[in-house]
RNA sequence: GGAGGGAUGGGUGAGUGGCUGAAACCAGCAGUUUGCUAAACUGCCGUACGCGCAAGUGUACCGCGGGUUCGAAUCCCGCUUCCUCCA
């Protein structure tokens, strides 16, 4: 959520931010969100200048008993009725503009920083870098969903019977990949200073809320209703909430965790094409870094955070590029977005396989995570990323890794976590 | 599932209707003293919002939400959560 304070100060950056977002008529939200702040302010100022009064009366009439002097206690008292049931009219019609505020202000996304690009969608995205070369495969090679089914390492079939579609099982060398994967991603954010975090898998509606899954996109996320709980998307959710309504010491900054959990994703409305295989999930494992960081440092810790993916995928030698997110294609809590996505070889296509953002103050002013600075508390910003999530690499290990036996080989680091280095 | 007891500032913990935004102690910060360390002493030491150029000042907050009252940390109701005992 925006700061109102940034927005009364400097509108017009809140508006150059929406435009850039394309978000609908800028000029008017932000003019209706003034238009409430200061309906707010005003009603608060009255509120708090007749409670003062009230306040007085109620000690006046306190010192008066004490004194003995019953009439003119008595007298007191009946001066304030007024006072009360004006007090009580204030105290609603407060609470309502504090919430008209707040509902207006929640709708409005993150002021995209200023190095994103302007763009309406993924095809305005810029390329900011690139890496590797794009293998050439065995003429007979094919799409990770068939070599899957060859080397009998998921099976979908199953997950479909005992959950639905979206959840495969994991089998034999393929579940054993899939936790070398995840402790080789762990063990790599640990050495580069991150520490280690096994959050819940399910949070309460404060956290959705915080990290900005709530309101609004209830429709993404699994809930247990019996209990008012949902699933996580994302370790974000969890690792971030850690810090909700916290005052971080100084010297404890900057904060940087890392956690390893499944996603549940509800994917409503996004399953059509390019959806086989591993490609789209309802369940998929993830390991997350998250950062909180002084505001003056974050964009340094951004780089460093997608320095750390670009080294994963390098040490897994798979071919990726990184993509700058243009403002129309940016999740609503960003500030900015580097996507990677690694090679497909057999789909001939990118896939999305890690997103590093820096959310600015934007999750912490709905978290209150703050430190000091000269004895006045401060938003600190938060970052998080991706490092990376498991099925679109294992798709694209597969795929790229493919020899003209049919086997696939699989890139050195991993051997020591898998004990075999072929899958055949 | 049942019964009982708790939830107060960074921590311990006092406070059962007005003099309490909250004692005291500990921790922390600044200073005095000091050859160094230690100790002692003095002062400061919650958050949010409003008003104000500022100094400052008003309001709200004692788990959360309601209620009673001129006045609530304190009384009443509901909820959450922790502990103990029972099943």
């Amino acid at each position: 959520m925006l700061q109102i304070g940034s927005i009364r100060e400097n509108p017009q950056w809140a508006i150059d931010g929406l435009k850039k977002r394309n978000f609908p008529l800028p000029d008017e939200t932000i003019a209706r969100v003034l238009d409430l702040d200061r309906n707010r302010r005003e009603l608060q100022a009255e509120s708090d200048n007749i409670l003062a009064v009230a306040n007085n009366k109620a000690k006046e009439i306190g010192s008066l008993m004490k004194a003995g002097e019953k009439a003119a206690a008595e007298k007191a008292r009946e001066e304030t009725a007024a006072l009360k049931s004006r007090t009580k009219e204030l105290e609603s019609l407060l609470k309502d503009a504090e919430n008209a505020l707040f509902d207006e202000l929640v709708k409005i996304p993150n002021i995209p920083h200023a190095s994103v690009p302007f763009g309406k969608s993924a095809d305005d995205n810029e390329v900011v870098a690139n890496w590797g070369e794009v293998p050439a495969l065995p003429e007979n090679a094919l799409p990770h969903w068939e070599l899957i089914k060859k080397l009998d390492i998921i099976d979908f079939e199953l997950g479909n019977k005992i959950t639905g579609a979206g959840f495969p099982v994991y089998k034999g060398k393929g579940a054993r990949l899939q936790r070398a994967m995840i402790s080789f991603f762990l063990d790599q954010a640990v050495l580069a200073g991150y520490t280690e975090i096994q959050p819940p898998l399910l949070v309460n509606a404060d956290s959705g809320f915080a990290t900005g899954q709530l309101p609004d996109k209830e429709g993404q996320m699994y809930e247990a209703t019996a209990d008012s709980l949902f699933l996580i998307p994302t370790a974000e959710v969890p690792i971030t909430n850690l810090y909700r309504d916290v005052i971080v010491a100084e010297d404890q900054l900057p904060i940087r965790n890392v956690g390893h959990t499944p996603c549940f994703r509800r994917e409503a409305g996004s399953w059509g094409a390019h959806v086989r295989g591993l490609n789209r999930l309802h369940q998929f494992d993830k390991v997350e870094i998250v950062q909180v960081q002084q505001p003056e440092n974050s964009y340094e810790a951004l780089d460093q955070m997608v320095a750390h993916v670009g080294g994963l995928l390098q040490k897994l030698q798979l071919p990726y590029r990184i993509l700058r997110l243009c403002g129309g294609d940016m999740g609503f809590t960003s500030a900015i977005t580097y996507d990677f996505e690694v090679w497909s070889s057999a789909q001939e296509r990118w896939l999305e396989c890690s997103s590093v953002s820096n959310f600015e103050t934007y999750q912490s002013n709905r978290l209150k995570l703050r430190y000091r600075v000269d004895g006045k508390t401060q938003l600190l910003h938060t970052l998080n990323g991706s490092a990376l999530a498991l099925p679109r690499i294992l798709a694209a290990l597969l795929e790229n890794n493919q020899l003209a036996d049919g086997t696939i080989r699989l890139p050195e680091v991993l051997v020591p976590y898998t004990g075999f280095d072929r899958l055949s």
